[in-house]
DNA sequence: AATAATTAATTCATGTTTATTTATTTATTG
DNA sequence: CAATAAATAAATAAACATGAATTAATTATT
């Protein structure tokens, strides 16, 4: 196989239900960036022992990787008897993902390497999101970007990721934009039209869901195998992991928080983007005469009342606990994981009440949660949206590793 | 490969991580037998087209499950041009099943074949189960059922599934005995301590999730891919289908519908154990002067007064639709799915009654899941307890098949 | 300090399993 | 009898496993 061929090669997909050759070979190749992913560096010895691979199967198919310029060797590791190990690492230049958020105010472009760094960032302001604007600014902003690519690496170019909250068309009246301002976006399937335009595959969720994959993929390890994500942004959404792996649902929809029923403290019940949104937050600034603009300008360097912020965090949550407590009985999770639009202190407290809240629910024949701060911050969904094709066509939806305890019940 | 050879082969289980040339057929014949389980009898040549595999590959799988025992070959279908094609169906006595169902008043055990049809029953009475008189009976029925059973039937025997109540420890009050008298439920596994009796693997999942398990195995393939399924019995329990597929969740409590908060309609919350529970109906007969142990006698001539039938059914449609509204927010699902030891009648006026409650709940956002009517009925729990060795054996986790429609956003 | 033994990582050559490809046979329709 | 589809056989190819060889360390011994 000469140079040529190993860079053009690509970690195929599994189109048919059948398995072959070729779809075991991409499972392994997966496995491999999958563990090095989560555990970080490892020598094929050990991937030999991880993956219960034979060491000559391993060693063809990391060499293969290497070539492939999406692993590379570390220092030898010396001090054990025998022949020092070489760990390998991934690759940060093996592939570019480009990742697109539609926002309030904002929409973002982040361009990032297989290590999850960025390489480029841009972003245009709106009053509202419109699919023209967004298209275009996508379209620009890759060529502008790819422009200051070397043409190996653009050959790197592994796909587009796109963060799209959650219903948009249903905007209009919380943004204070005319009624129809917002229609164009449900009919519109601007995944397929950049598709059209593009050489690589473009993928979507909504915006939350992003976020939770950068979670997921870009985190420290440490997050439980099933977990709640929540993001605070203009409104609430969230992603679901479930067995390691984020869950989209038939419709993209799953995490969907925004539309939960919670109590309304008077025997009925609302939704909990009604009271758990950065919109809800802006709603009670203007009702004391304030102005709650700063909020989409910047995330630092808030500062709003106590007779405001107090009661908002308490009822938000209050609904997040409730949300919680339904997620977890329903899905047997281990954490809620807590990010947003949000000054990190404001975060922090928030997940800080949520836990007071929920330790108020009778939570009986349910093992309380943990409640986790975000490692993303912010910029979660961004980074999120650029991570959909990495996860696509480099990772593995595995579930608990070796090291991790598996679930009782099984022989 | 001698036939002696052939009737001891197994479906090889994945122990580890990495794929290899007998996972890779372990896979593929998993898939014929999931894609004939799902679809009915099918011929070579077509699930050569289902799978992508080539003919030759099916042609040689197909007639070693045949050698195996676990397909046969139907009436060949003549009619259209070419050579008649010969369906293949599952093999009925390729492979048996236990499976104990662990309830408030008996205990039972049904032995079931390849095709989900009953070989035999056997039940014990208690006023409460306890760990020891539940592994003596298991036993003690095993060995007599398997007397009755010729030698080559009995090395067909796949394995027991257990289906036992969640939090069973915690039952005592509810059941009126001594507060000491289900403790020993907590410490005892009585999984490990069958399966170190028997030969073939032991499963044990809550009861409600095992009858879960009985709709999507042996159901007539109209179920969407994504559901919540609820058991109405001395409790009330559930299960989550995702991707056409059981969640069980990290710790087997997946579906844990009893612990799920709902609205008082006081402006606090309870679960939904404390209204949509037989054991509820119950406490409500008691309440009123009446006797409600006709209850556990038999699921037929429940004769109960409107005046406490109605209210019962009105409050736990509700709890039922909150729950509903919230899982599928959470998850994306397109239906809910009610059972229970119920009257048919009472099973369908819960439906129509949920249906009606859902409709009061804003769903802004969420597409209004199809409330269904379950197809095992009473008997789900100990099917379905039966049905978790044949899945975990001889089916693949899959996914939407060719004719469904994926959901949006994949490139 | 020099040397031998041991250990572990890696790779080479070869063998095995399983899927694909191509060609052939078979049964049916028109 | 020609056309068609199903099913199978033989040959080929892809990918993993096995066992031996190679390499480079550490550890024990002289």
């Amino acid at each position: 196989m000469n140079t040529q061929d190993q860079r053009t090669r690509e970690i195929r997909a599994q189109a048919k239900l059948g398995s072959d050759h070729s779809a075991m070979r991409a499972r392994n190749e997966r496995l491999v960036l999958t563990l090095i992913r989560r555990r970080g560096a490892l020598p094929k010895s050990e991937i030999a022992r991880l993956t219960g691979l034979s060491a000559q199967t391993v060693s063809v198919i990391m060499r293969e990787l290497e070539a492939d310029g999406l692993l590379v060797k570390c220092a030898p590791v010396r001090g054990k008897v025998g022949q020092p190990s070489v760990p390998m690492d991934l690759a940060a230049d093996g592939a570019l993902f480009f990742g697109l958020k539609v926002g309030r105010r904002r929409t973002e472009m982040v361009l990032i390497d297989f290590a999850g760094e960025v390489r480029a960032r841009a972003a245009v302001r709106h009053d509202h999101p419109t699919p023209d604007a967004t298209l275009r600014f996508a379209q620009d902003t890759i060529t502008t970007m790819s422009a200051t690519l070397t043409a190996t690496e653009r050959d790197r170019i592994c796909g587009l990721g796109i963060g799209l909250p959650f219903q948009l068309w249903d905007w209009a009246e919380a943004l204070r934009v005319p009624e129809d301002t917002m229609r164009p976006w449900r009919s519109r399937d601007i995944r397929s039209e950049l598709a059209a335009t593009l050489p690589w595959p473009v993928l979507m969720e909504n915006d939350a869901s992003a976020a939770c994959n950068a979670e997921l993929i870009f985190g420290d390890g440490t997050l439980p195998q099933n977990f709640l994500y929540a993001f605070v942004g203009f409104f609430i959404g969230g992603g679901l992991v479930l067995n390691g792996t984020m869950f989209a649902g038939a419709h993209g929809n799953a995490g969907a928080l925004a539309s939960m029923p919670v109590p309304d403290g008077r025997g009925g019940s609302r939704q909990l983007v009604e009271i758990a949104s950065l919109h809800h937050l802006e709603e009670r600034l203007r009702a004391t005469g304030g102005d709650g603009r700063f909020l989409w300008e910047s995330v630092e360097g808030w500062d709003i009342a106590p007779e405001i912020i107090d009661p908002w965090i308490a009822e938000a949550a209050r609904g997040l606990a409730h949300v919680t407590a339904s997620a977890v009985a329903l899905c047997d999770l281990d954490a809620l994981v807590v990010d947003g639009w949000l000054p990190t202190p404001l975060r922090d407290r928030l997940c800080v009440e949520t836990a007071a809240e929920l330790a108020r629910i009778n939570l009986s024949g349910i093992a309380p949660p943990e409640i986790i701060a975000g490692q993303a911050g912010p910029e979660a969904r961004e980074f999120g949206a650029a991570s959909l094709p990495l996860s696509a066509r480099f990772l593995l939806e595995l579930g608990s590793l070796p090291n991790d305890t598996p679930h009782p019940g099984e022989a």
